[in-house]
DNA sequence: CAGTGAGCGAGCTTCCGCTTGACTT
């Protein structure tokens, strides 16, 4: 039995440490937290102070008892979790609950996962600082008070199941906000000029320096262009340098990958968290720039065998963002020399990546001279500029270019210029004025989001892919791709001396992968904005923060910082879920329809749905759902009356009736208690009965086709084709057939030993395959 | 999975941050 027991939280870190450490340790971790406020309920004795009520996590018992018992065994007991607000609490909850004589625990720290660090930080132990502890104590009672005193707000006055938080909110009322910007969106049409040059045999192409406001004016300067003389009238050179960018942090390798590998934030931290456990970067959660000195010597010398000399360079970094902790390194390769790694392809990638981003940071600026020309007309005043832009050395660039939010629109294509003098004349092949309109604010990607949150210092690294996940499954924002619409824009052309006009049409306003509010996240917004402003603001967490800040530092105790701030918060709370609180729906009326009854919309207790009359009138309102693709916002008068047009009846087919309507997946005919899609190309409004039966005899073909084997004696079990092959499925749970059987000649008998083998084997059963659960093959 | 939109009024829902686990006809 080793005389010592040391605690981490991640099991893979505890096994790297388990190797720099002698026989005299035992590594174990707690696999984070283990002790936190009861899911039920409020768990804080706000009568008493504030008191937290902490019980061990449910899925924590296991590991804590087994601590437990090591710890009663070791002489002394190392509490080894990060150097954090959170890491210092876990220490402390640890000393807790595993009830451990203090005068045997040493509190030990270290940034980095390296020999040198651990055996440093065994050397000098401290104690547990009980004032960051504290910070810590704040910051989870303060998100627990918020969170659950606000949430049922939202279920009396909006819609039941929903939540609010001091992170999600602000998070969703970034998208709402930004989604405002962009409906609200005017845009203004301009004009751009670009001459297409030659100079001797080289061509070029150039643009004029001054942006145009219009029509008119694009005409007016090509008619004077006629016949014009260019000259170059200056020549510019401009050195300039790039410097490569800081290893990666979680927040900003959620955004490369989103960027340049397409992943989404949850599938970069599934892949990275593959990367980790199998040993080949370090820990993924992070907000530190930092690298070790073992990884400064290691990229370095990576770099001197690859590229030579003359590209190395050793880059410290500092981080930018004010709320980071920094209790780990950078996301970094942890062997350098392996520039390739084994293992499925999207992890593959990801490691290139990291590889690519680390390497790059440890390597010399990129020189790059710029040329800027200018070429005047004879015409008028107005100027062409063309820029060149030559690598003098790539540095860096030879490995790494990061990526841009920003990609649309740059359609100035820096390239190698034609050598020119001052005074050379060169000549004009075309000059085109093309229409272009100033564009409104993107919308968020997952990843962009990310970047937003972090900057204004909400969330933490390990809760970025959370969160958003959070607010998509509270139905407060999605994540989808929009078709555009088609704009015309004019394109003036001055060739041979004549103008010529042209109209086109481009696609406007299509988006791919972006994060859209729904009406609910809307109302919800909203509402929230309205009574809770100050939590809503985007510099609450910030001006929080602060206060933890002066906890940590012993100047404050954080009950008192929680009493101050709960007072005023409760009282609006119980203001705001009072009966003097109308209930919040987002109602717009529309209009009237032709019989002068009243049309709105509003959030209902099931989503969006419009309503025709009024409850209190003789005849009784009807309602009707919003289809996908319409928006509470955004819905006409005669959107919503079209929806009172269905359902509509066909006739009847086969004695029994045939009802037109359009539902949750889109328009469908219901014939005898079953559904039947309309396909793309039918239009509810106006398909015909012929045609729906049609679509139900079609339906009816491929069921029956579906069935391989039915049994008279027992009906629940059915063969049925399906999507991966034949499968049985017994009172709507599947089962596997055995790949040496026939389906079509399978005996009642064999279906029922086969399922009698699969329930006794006792794994779960699943009603539907659920995407997004695969396990990554090849292991 | 394609209804419903209010009164009956049980019992439920919810936060953020630390960590990994699971398992598919």
């Amino acid at each position: 039995m080793a005389k010592n027991l040391l605690i981490v939280e991640s099991p893979a870190k505890a096994k790297t440490i388990e190797k720099y450490l002698g026989e005299d340790f035992t590594v174990k971790s707690s696999i984070g937290h283990i002790r936190d406020l009861p899911e039920k309920g409020i768990g804080v004795d706000i009568e008493n102070n504030f008191r937290p009520e902490y019980e061990i996590s449910a899925d924590k018992t296991k590991v804590v008892a087994e601590l437990k018992k090591l710890a009663k065994k070791a002489e002394t007991v190392w509490l080894a979790t990060d150097e954090d607000r959170e890491g210092e609490a876990i220490a402390w909850h640890l000393l807790q609950a595993l009830e451990i004589d203090e005068k045997k625990t040493r509190r030990v720290v270290y940034h980095e996962i390296t020999k040198p660090a651990i055996l440093a930080a065994i050397a000098h132990p401290r104690t547990i600082n009980k004032a960051l502890v504290d910070a810590q104590q704040a910051r989870r009672v303060l998100d627990r008070l918020v969170g659950y005193e606000l949430s049922p707000v939202l279920w009396r006055k909006v819609k039941t199941g929903l939540s609010a938080g001091r992170v999600q909110s602000v998070a969703v009322r970034l998208i709402v906000d930004r989604e405002r910007e962009v409906t609200a969106f005017a845009f203004s049409p301009y004009f751009r000029v670009l001459g297409y040059f030659s100079a001797g045999a080289a061509k070029f192409r150039a643009e004029l320096e001054k942006k145009l406001a219009d029509e008119t004016q694009a005409r007016d300067l090509l008619n004077k262009l006629k016949g014009a003389v260019y000259t170059v009238t200056n020549k510019e050179k401009k050195p300039s340098r790039r410097t490569p960018s800081a290893p990666f942090t979680t927040s900003t390798l959620q955004q490369e990958a989103s960027r340049k590998l397409g992943y989404s934030v949850s599938q970069t931290m599934r892949i990275a968290q593959s990367l980790y456990e199998k040993g080949y970067i370090t820990y993924m959660r992070t907000d530190s720039v930092n690298l070790s000195q073992l990884a400064l010597d290691g990229a370095k010398a990576e770099v001197l065998s690859l590229y030579g000399g003359k590209y190395a360079h050793t880059r410290t970094y500092k981080t930018k963002s004010a709320s980071a902790q920094e209790a780990h390194e950078a996301i970094r390769p942890t062997n350098f020399t392996a520039k390739e790694i084994e293992g499925e392809s999207n992890e593959k990638r990801l490691y290139d990546l990291i590889w690519k981003r680390t390497i790059a940071s440890q390597m010399a600026d990129a020189e790059i001279e710029k040329t800027v020309v200018t070429i005047s007309q004879s015409a008028s005043e107005e100027k062409f500029i063309a820029t060149g832009e030559v690598t003098i050395f790539d540095g860096f660039l030879k490995v790494y270019t990061e990526s841009d939010d920003e990609t649309e629109e740059n359609e100035t294509e820096e390239g190698h210029l034609p050598a020119m003098e001052i005074n050379q004349q060169v000549e004009a092949n075309e000059i085109k004025a093309m229409q272009k309109f100033t564009l409104p604010p993107p919308r968020y990607t997952e990843a962009s989001l990310v970047k937003k949150l972090e900057a204004l210092g909400i969330g933490r690294p390990s809760t970025y892919a959370p969160t958003i996940s959070t607010i998509q499954k509270r139905g407060y924002i999605v994540k989808e791709s929009r078709e555009g619409t088609e704009r015309k824009y004019t394109v003036l052309n001055l060739k041979n001396n004549e103008v010529s006009t042209e109209t086109k049409t481009e696609i406007t306003g299509a988006e791919k992968s972006k994060l859209f509010p729904t009406d609910t996240g809307i109302v919800v917004n909203d509402f929230l904005k309205e009574h809770f402003g100050e939590i809503m603001d985007f510099n609450f967490t910030a001006h929080v923060e602060e206060e933890f800040d002066t906890i940590a530092e012993g100047k404050r105790t954080w009950t008192d910082m929680i009493a101050k701030f709960y007072a005023p918060f409760h009282k609006t709370v119980e203001k705001t879920s009072s009966v003097e609180t109308k209930r919040a729906s987002g109602e717009r009326i529309l209009g009237k329809d032709a019989n002068g009854k009243k049309v709105s919309v509003r959030l209902g207790r099931f989503g969006p749905m419009v309503q025709l009359g009024e409850s209190d009138a003789e005849d009784k309102p009807r309602y009707a759902k919003l289809t996908a693709g319409q928006h509470m916002e955004t819905i006409t008068l005669e959107q919503a009356l079209d929806l009172f047009r269905l359902p509509r009846t066909l006739g009847n087919y086969e004695d029994k009736e045939m009802t037109v309507a359009t539902g949750r997946f889109g328009p469908y005919v219901k014939h005898d208690g079953k559904f039947y899609s309309l396909p793309k190309q039918d239009d509810p409004y106006t398909v015909q009965a012929e045609r729906a039966i049609e679509i139900i005899q079609e339906k009816q073909k491929r069921e029956k086709e579906k069935v391989i084997q039915v049994f008279n004696r027992e009906p629940e079990i059915q063969i049925l084709n399906g999507r991966y092959g034949p499968y049985m499925t017994m009172n709507k749970v599947n089962y596997k057939v055995p790949k040496d059987k026939d389906p079509a000649k399978l005996t009642l008998e064999e279906c029922l030993s086969i399922i009698e083998e699969a329930d006794k084997s006792g794994k779960p059963k699943r009603k539907a395959f659920r995407p997004g659960n695969k396990k990554p093959k090849g292991e």
